[in-house]
DNA sequence: ACGAATTATTGAAACGTTACAATATGGCCT
DNA sequence: AGGCCATATTGTAACGTTTCAATAATTCGT
């Protein structure tokens, strides 16, 4: 152990270490040129697998680089050639309460691996004009494509990119005419499932709570409730002084105030985890039981409701896959693949 | 609707949209240049709000600047100063179940708004040698500092980037003798306090699921717990057949058959809501009632403990504090600040 | 009004890479 | 052996910025 601290304590006093650490010059393209007696241009496109070179110069070339632990910059090739090999994701950070930002960053990178692209957050300011993140992407040249969600009917964020001919997939769809990539749940099928369900458990009062009504996901949601219900002959409330971007605290709050009236709900639809929480708390709190007088079918992007007692109904959307997709059709937009083929609508997995 | 979506389709149709949108080319230091009449490093300087350039000729620069829609390439920037301006947060994406990653992307993104830094997501590949990513991102200077977290006593990232002098911040403490720049959360008070917490309650056999043995809060949790459950005369069972990386079906059934028992624990404390969740599942079918025969004390990062039933002890760890003020400490370490000022030690916030 | 000191601006070079056009090398046919 | 193609390699320029050293413009003391 003194060996260890002792060398580590020696080496770190040695300077006043400086942003980006030691200045001691890295090799480059010159360099493997100077040691095989090549010209930078053939070592450069050596190492770029150019056919043009002949094969056994590649592999000098190559034997060389790895020897000398040649790691081409990024800021050259990016100067050079005016691609970043970013792609910016744009998030909202402030809002989440138990967000799965995590398995959609996952499945991103995921697909993204190997590719030599690296995502980076663009974290967009929440009540700011919605196109500013995208605009600064964009004119600032911060990357090659960009990946955002919680999309809008008719998104001016969409309408902007592909004015400005730059690759994007969307998490949600849109309204609009033109094709654009884009991976969505079925929030849809979801709703009319989630009704159905409650509907074969004999309720026939029921209520969902839905997201901030200007996001494409929100109308689908109601769509398909709504007309489930009605082609059932029940009721289904939407509720407007909640929404899930409301606090968790409010959520129950009301629902409990609401659960505690005589024409009560018996059957809730939880559209994420939070609000299904909220919904089981408030149904205990006011002294019911899931599964007697009342039932919830929830929407899960994780493994809680396996912890959760009692346990309820749900129905999955893999975040992560959804991530990988975006990831897969953003590389395929990039590369100048139609917008038409790059759409994709998951199902929801339903588990009951 | 017409209009926008005619505009739409008619500007989408002109050309096959390439990798990184159109060519249209965008004014550069050497536009302003022609545009004033100056010269491209004046130009260049007074951007850089240089006080050699007079306070006249910065205001006119700036103004061309603001109206030609001046935006810096960050590749040329790059690639002249050496310095990325990017931030690396190495993350482990396979494992999480509850991940609070976005808590700690929010509060870093917070830290660094403003400053020119942007995040960049670099996924730690679980199962291959610690240091590689780290490696990685020093030997291609992907970034001008890194950040990350799942730190081991004597982590070999930490050694490396100490000799390496590249500027990093670590989530977790080490045990080196060197200092190094360090966010921690005291997971040794945390159990300490629980632990008194139960015995309080009257608990006498004590159970708590640590992390996997190599990671530095695993001691502290073990250290925490251990020395308070001695100190007052009670036991405290450390189970090795499950950690914290543990599934959560592999967790619960274990709790459940331990929970069978007959010296069953009738206090348990849950670091991470994953745990105590699982914890409370097992609880609930083993027939058992919080609160009655058995209390649990968790640590939480979120406010899910608010919508579970029963309600349970719980106290914070603010993982958007943590991500803030690691923000915050990489800024100083890249700016040169002594590593021995840049460690601090979040207190849990006890909230009963 | 003149040189000296100060202030303000400039030119040239460089960062490391890739693209283009040009040259060198070799093989093959007549 | 000369000429011609195909193959393989090279030199030069450029991407947009910052830095260094040098020049131009201004102020000041005398």
């Amino acid at each position: 152990m003194k060996t260890l601290t002792d060398r580590l304590s020696t080496s770190a006093d040695q300077l006043p270490r400086r942003a980006g650490g030691r200045a001691k010059s890295r090799p480059t393209l010159r360099t493997i040129a100077a040691e095989t007696g090549l010209a930078v241009t053939t070592v450069s496109r050596a190492l770029a697998l150019d056919p043009q070179i002949k094969a056994s110069t590649r592999a000098l070339v190559r034997a060389a680089a790895d020897r000398l632990g040649y790691v081409p910059d990024r800021a050259a090739q990016r100067l050079r050639t005016g691609r970043t090999r970013v792609v910016q994701l744009v998030l909202n950070l402030d809002h989440e309460f138990l967000g799965f930002t995590h398995e959609l960053i996952g499945g991103l990178t995921e697909a993204l691996t190997g590719t030599g692209y690296s995502v980076t957050i663009f974290p967009d300011i929440l009540g700011s004009d919605r196109l500013s993140s995208v605009r600064r992407i964009v004119e600032a040249r911060l990357g090659d494509g960009v990946i955002f969600n919680r999309t809008e009917p008719f998104d001016p964020r969409v309408r902007y990119l592909l004015e400005q001919e730059f690759p994007f997939v969307s998490h949600g769809r849109t309204e609009f005419s033109t094709p654009h990539p884009s991976v969505d749940y079925d929030n849809e099928a979801f709703a009319r499932i989630a009704v159905e369900r409650l509907i074969a458990k004999g309720r026939k009062r029921l209520l969902i709570v839905l997201p901030p009504a200007n996001f494409s996901f929100a109308q689908h949601l109601r769509w398909g409730a709504v007309a489930a219900a009605k082609a059932a002959g029940v009721t289904c409330e939407i509720p407007d002084a909640i929404n899930l971007d409301s606090s968790e605290a409010e959520t129950m709050a009301w629902l409990r105030q609401r659960l505690s009236q005589p024409d009560r709900p018996d059957g809730i639809i939880g559209v994420g985890e939070v609000s299904a929480m909220a919904a089981l708390a408030a149904i205990s709190d006011s002294g019911l039981t899931p599964g007697r007088e009342i039932d919830v079918v929830a929407k899960r992007a994780s493994a809680i409701f396996d912890l959760m007692r009692p346990r309820i109904d749900t129905m999955v959307e893999d975040l992560r896959l959804a991530g990988r997709t975006m990831g897969e059709m953003l590389l395929r937009a990039m590369e100048g693949e139609d917008a038409s083929r790059l759409q994709v609508l998951h199902q929801p997995l339903v588990e009951f």
